[in-house]
DNA sequence: AACAGGACCGCACAAGCGTGCTATAACGGT
DNA sequence: ACCGTTATAGCACGCTTGTGCGGTCCTGTT
């Protein structure tokens, strides 16, 4: 009769929607049923619980990065600009993803006094982990972790890989929370400036891509 | 009879521990009430909303981090330490602290719903670049702005100013999102590594005051 | 044609919320 | 000793919340 995935994936987008808008606090089974366009009852159909809905909505982001992430680890680019790549596709790039960071932020923030997200949050960070560490693998030449959670072969290599999971996090956090003063062009810029240090600092700091050069004002 | 700002400052105190340990959400006027030991009609002779007494205790949160850093500012360390101070006054080096940051990343969250705290909000990045400003221009022994806002006399040097505001809310996300895997010293540690790249790569990249090289396995 | 069950609706209820309000102590100045 | 002010208390009200539950369509199978 109906596809239940795709209404239940419906309904996760309309909890998105109303977090971004309303906060999480604000994502009340009412308002979600009303942002979804359909009733309570309806609603409950789907979603037995305000708080398995909550926790699919927040396990439904980590899916979406990681197919971002996937999708650019197959890509043909060279390894410099995959390893950009790579980083890019955890960063809020456009107004979608902006939003899609802010759902994750109020989430994160949640878990750190709500137990049942605690697994979520400690999955998240080792799978950001695993990304920066590619991403080392492939700018140095070095043989990166096949598994999730393996380590690179070199705590030097190791301490690059913690310095480029600390720079997207606070991007994320910086760029969700300030989106006027971060433009994609400005976080890829700053993405690659990084990538440079990490490959070695042989190279020049920015290769003149860098918008940051003409100030903006700030809002 | 009372001295009205300290029984204040003990409320607010009531409502850092409630968020800590219950989220915003879960700072109700009942609750903190309860955690102060007063009642709800005594509380509400110091603050006459929920939204006040919210506002004013993440306006608190600000000046003690200000507190802290102005105190390292008239610091007699040489540059670089001095440097290095300022940054970790404002990172969450110890349990108090880690409440601190917590707190403060839910009231940010929060900000970006309620608008009634998108200056405090604002004033909090102008504040931490001004830092991170001040900061660059110790380890490069250049003239710092006087005024916060300004800028430095380089675009290259803003650049590594941005670098450092990034590092600091990296790391503030990840230690509190994730206090046991970023003990004080791995906060302080990192937070050098990162100041001497500032400085110009023309230092050893750590000093062995790193005591994350410790467990290193022979190659 | 009959019907079982999926899809959806919305009322009802108890719990919890912020806050307006009045009551009651304790104190300081006179 | 008196009294206004201050500090604290807690009840009451209207509102919102999550959820239990009974109801109504609609559809695919028999």
């Amino acid at each position: 009769m109906v596809d239940h995935d795709k209404r239940r994936a419906e309904i996760v987008r309309a909890v998105w929607d109303v977090i971004g808008r309303h906060g999480i606090e604000g994502a009340t089974v009412r308002r979600v049923a009303e942002h979804a366009g359909i009733s309570m009852g309806g609603l409950r159909h789907y979603f037995e619980s305000q708080h398995g809905l909550l926790h699919f909505a927040a396990l439904a982001i980590g899916t979406n990065v990681s197919a971002r992430v996937e999708a650019q680890l197959h890509s043909t680019a060279d390894a410099a600009d995959r390893a950009s790549l790579l980083l890019e596709a955890m960063l809020p790039l456009d107004d979608e993803r902006r939003g899609e960071a802010d759902v994750w932020l109020a989430f994160l923030v949640r878990s750190h006094v709500d137990d049942t997200l605690r697994d979520l949050r400690s999955q998240a960070w080792t799978g950001t982990r695993h990304v920066c560490r590619l991403a080392v693998g492939l700018v140095r030449d070095v043989a990166a972790p096949e598994t999730v959670g393996g380590e690179l072969p070199d705590v030097h290599l190791e301490q690059w890989a913690e310095h480029l999971h600390v720079v997207i996090d606070g991007l994320t956090l910086q760029a969700t929370s300030y989106p006027d003063r971060f433009s994609a062009d400005d976080l890829r810029a700053t993405v690659r400036r990084h990538l440079s240090l990490v490959a070695g600092a042989n190279l020049a700091p920015d290769r003149g891509r860098d918008s940051r050069t003409a100030p903006r004002p700030a809002p």
